[in-house]
DNA sequence: CAATAAAGTGACAGCGCTATCATTTGTCAT
DNA sequence: ATGACAAATGATAGCGCTGTCACTTTATTG
């Protein structure tokens, strides 16, 4: 059947271009030219090369290339978790936008640690990324310095309220936080109670905070109640933190999460408790998660762009090689969804 | 302050070993060996030198470094998606896995198309990884081909009902669906019906449907009644495709999933519905995800071992670098949660 | 105190590819 | 023909690092 030599064979030396060159009968950089679509080329060396490179099999070697010529097709990712659903979305977003380029993500977990993303940096940066995307614009000094030092496009995405070393691409979330507070108002409620995850690691769902009573405060109002569970944003917590909440204060009229999988236990904690969201208790979330939309009563909440901010900073980010003066800000905006329990 | 020239220069030239042998006084080669820790070294030679690489901020290149020693840092990784939360919480395993070894994942997403997987490979392979990890054992012929010859490590994941190209890690679907008809006939269920999601995509709820159904008939039982929604999985899909189900067959008393999502989405009909979940109409889902069991009564599934799947991959690729003869299996497993609604 | 071993260091080649410049070949107007 | 010019191809020199082997020191030992 004409199989080729060492086809089979597992450990065989890898194939070279020098390989398919020497087979096809002509030079190394012939072949080069002829996969990367460069240069003037006859029509038959084209062909001839192609045939040898599918016949034998051969795999570019992507290290090498990008050794020689300094263009990378990688670009680094930096996210603090994969466990909430949010952060895989806008991954999802990134590698939408990286497909057209034919770059592939490198990616990293910080688990909300700044000294952890200190050390993934450091090794994203080894692999001279084209450029690197990370979530949050929350670095350590080093961190900061390796970024701005590398040269490369940076995007630093969520969040838009802060000073851009390259490319910012997020939302306000304290504006967020705001219009929560003026939604809510403009509805009718007026003893706000507020049900957060643990912060420390969270600024973004601080800002919100920090938005939400701001405004409050300035329509003469305030929280009557808030209960921060002591363990990451989960339904569960969600559910037990209202629960106590209530226990000690039944009569506020709505309660605002720090995000959509908190509300979400709210919700499951009205439903076994019997109290009718938006008519007995307001709950209002974060993030307008699938779940929350899909639950008998839709939930109130606001629309993050998450998966738009991924695409935006991968797309943005490769239009041009070098930094742009002065950083460059992109507000993807919220939105609020009315829903059925605020 | 002592400034180092060229610190704040964004377009210098990137720092390379030798610019730190140099300053160091010392040639390339034993920065190379202090950085990477091997070979005897004199201790005060290794403090100069880390002093300098401290001092001129030296990023090691990767990319170089992996071509001339041929030793990998990077794990390709193919993954079908990332919307459903099952496959961000393998890559947190993989993740993990990978971790101790200082190895970097590259992740490509095929969106659940085998010919998309092929091109993925392909690329990923371009990086010469030092061992693929890949969702899913249903490859193209092209891709299983190039898996074969890499000669890395390659791990399968998810299924366990394969034949391993290397390594597989996962557990029999087969099983699970058997399992769950012999755990709801025990509970004293017989009228059936399945509520299921795009399957041409899903091997796996495939797989699990074929062995509800094959225990079904062995217990001389059958479904009394099965509706597919064409869209991929989602809450929703489960709430509305159960709807139209109910709508044509009221008399069912149990009605099994495709999995967690489409199942959380039938509870949620049944509330909207005035239905009491186990007492009016068992709901049987597949997964374990958090959300399910958040719910006011906690939904009856399965869980698998998602986190600890993409961990054992990880780690039981980077301990051997050359493939076992005949390949190896690992079963993960499964349990059936009671929950309550089942 | 020579002999020997170890510790510490360096020179050099090469990983697989691409940038650059040089060379060969074919084509056309003069 | 013949020079001029483009098209097609190649030779060479790195990219930044590590493997290998050779070399110089400094202990160690009989």
């Amino acid at each position: 059947m004409g199989r080729l030599k060492g086809n089979g064979n597992l450990h065989a030396r890898p194939i070279t271009l020098s390989d398919v060159a020497q087979r096809a009968g002509v030079s190394e950089i012939t072949v080069s030219r002829v996969l990367r679509g460069v240069g003037p080329l006859a029509e038959g060396t084209r062909l001839r090369v192609m045939a040898v490179v599918e016949e034998m099999g051969y795999v570019p070697n992507r290290l090498a290339g990008t050794l020689a010529s300094a263009v990378s097709g990688l670009v680094g990712v930096s996210v603090p978790s994969l466990s909430n659903i949010v952060f895989p979305e806008v991954l999802r977003g990134i590698h939408a936008g990286l497909e057209a380029s034919g770059r592939q993500a490198v990616i990293g977990i910080t688990d909300y640690d700044l000294q952890a993303e200190e050390t993934l940096i450091g090794s994203l940066l080894a692999w001279k990324p084209a450029a690197m995307i990370v979530v949050g614009s929350d670095h350590t000094p080093v961190t900061s310095r390796r970024l701005r030092q590398s040269g490369i496009r940076v995007a630093e995405l969520m969040d838009c309220d802060v000073p851009p070393i390259d490319l910012v691409v997020g939302m306000s979330h304290k504006g967020a936080g705001q219009a929560t507070a003026r939604h809510l108002i403009a509805r009718g409620y007026r003893r706000f109670a507020y049900v957060g995850h643990d912060w420390t690691t969270d600024r973004r769902a601080r800002l919100r905070y920090e938005g939400l009573c701001e405004t409050l405060r300035e329509g003469g109002l305030g929280l009557v109640a808030e209960m921060l569970s002591s363990s990451v944003s989960s339904t569960e917590a969600g559910r037990a933190t209202l629960k106590s909440l209530l226990a000690t204060r039944p009569d506020v009229d709505v309660v605002v999460f720090s995000n959509d999988d908190m509300a979400v236990g709210g919700v499951f904690h009205c439903m076994t408790a019997g109290l009718r969201p938006r008519t007995d208790l307001g709950l209002f979330g974060f993030n307008g998660l699938e779940i929350g939309q899909s639950l008998p009563q839709p939930l109130s909440t606001i629309r993050s762009n998450r998966y738009l901010i991924g695409r935006l900073a991968a797309e943005k980010i490769l239009q041009r090689i070098d930094r742009p003066e002065g950083g460059e800000v992109i507000d993807t905006g919220f939105e609020i969804c009315e829903g059925e329990t605020a």
